[in-house]
DNA sequence: TGTACATCAGTGAACGCGCGTTCACTGATGTAC
DNA sequence: TGTACATCAGTGAACGCGCGTTCACTGATGTAC
């Protein structure tokens, strides 16, 4: 069958790192094999080292894409909400913080699937997913800053509090993920509990 | 050398699970081999399956005795202010959102160091990650309580908060962690960002 | 435009390694008399 | 108390398996004339 055109070979990069950020994210970096992976992306394992120089190099890849589509995720909840910053906001807490949220990590926000992965593997995935932090906390801390009369507006403040917020909800998908089999009414609690004190400012 | 005396054999049981309890909160269950824990604990590993059935049993003893570990540091240090609810949750935060615990998971918080391996192992793990997590937020919530005036004390606020806070809590750590190495600066933005905002009540 | 050849993406077998687990063996401990 | 025997915790070799990676092969694509 091949040689294949270099759109193809596009495609099928494209399909291997969109398959790995599924899988990666339910079952962590080394929870899935090459081999899983490239069956999922329709292919065989052999060819993979065609499009990577290794696992790694991949999880690289992967961390940038993965935080990229959840920004766009991010800027279109935004984008609907043009007229208010705490409407937006508020979107965004409805989005994340919630059971839907838990229970489909594949499709869901890279730092809150990633983030032990980062930690315990090299300062490449963890330099990905720094920069992928740095946009959320941009894009909230915006929001926060427009939230706010033109003359009190106070960037290092909203800095600190889009932090703050971020890490709580990150926090609250994580603890409720850790316990979401074997305790689901504890798990909902989490979720419940946390949106609910988000959503007080 | 063997057989050995009773009292050693549990002596050397709870080697086993000390070493696990350090190298699992660093590398995580699938991070670390038998032969690397036995070698830990001062053995070679073919006596493992003398004291457990199989490593998943391990992961079960490790969830629940780590657990009672944090708990315990948890109740020295409500030990310690006696007279004022308020300190001892400021003291509590103090000694859990600072860059001396995200920098030494092998010690610290197992529900932070262990929400991942929680959340993609069996039922088993999570029924004690769950009942440890109750320990935190029973703690938590008694110290809420504790410092409202009598006539306005509100259980089930109190419940909600805790678990807001400890939410929050974990977050900070899990995130700081993620990026500790790549962006040292970032992790201690977001230790010292969490850690202004939880002093705030 | 048509033909001949070089390229190279995907295939699937194979390699080496580490891991979880098993097992025959050992010798000090505990037990029976 | 002393002796003979059964037990069983730790040892280290071995097994089977899955994983990351390599490689000879293939045939369709792209290129040169």
């Amino acid at each position: 069958m091949p040689r294949i055109s270099q759109q193809q070979k596009d495609h099928n990069r494209a399909k291997i790192i969109a398959a790995a950020g599924e899988r990666f994210r339910a079952c962590g970096i080394d929870g899935v094999g090459i081999d899983a992976l490239m069956g999922t992306a329709g292919m065989t394992h052999g060819g993979f080292y065609n499009h990577f120089g290794s696992k790694e190099d991949l999880a690289h890849e992967v961390f940038r894409q993965g935080f990229n589509d959840s920004l766009s995720e991010v800027d279109r909840i935004v984008g609907d909400h043009p007229d208010s910053a705490r409407a937006a906001l508020a979107a965004i807490i409805d989005s994340y913080v919630t059971p839907v949220h838990r229970d489909d990590p594949e499709q869901g926000c890279a730092s809150a699937a990633l983030a032990a992965d980062a930690a315990r593997h090299g300062s490449g995935t963890q330099a990905e997913y720094a920069r992928g932090l740095e946009g959320y906390l941009a894009a909230i801390s915006d929001l926060l800053l427009a939230d706010q009369p033109e003359n009190q507006r106070d960037p290092e403040r909203a800095r600190r509090e889009a932090i703050a917020l971020f890490s709580q909800m990150v926090g609250s998908l994580v603890v409720a993920r850790a316990v979401a089999q074997a305790a689901p009414g504890l798990s909902d609690e989490i979720i419940a509990s946390n949106h609910h004190q988000l959503m007080q400012h």
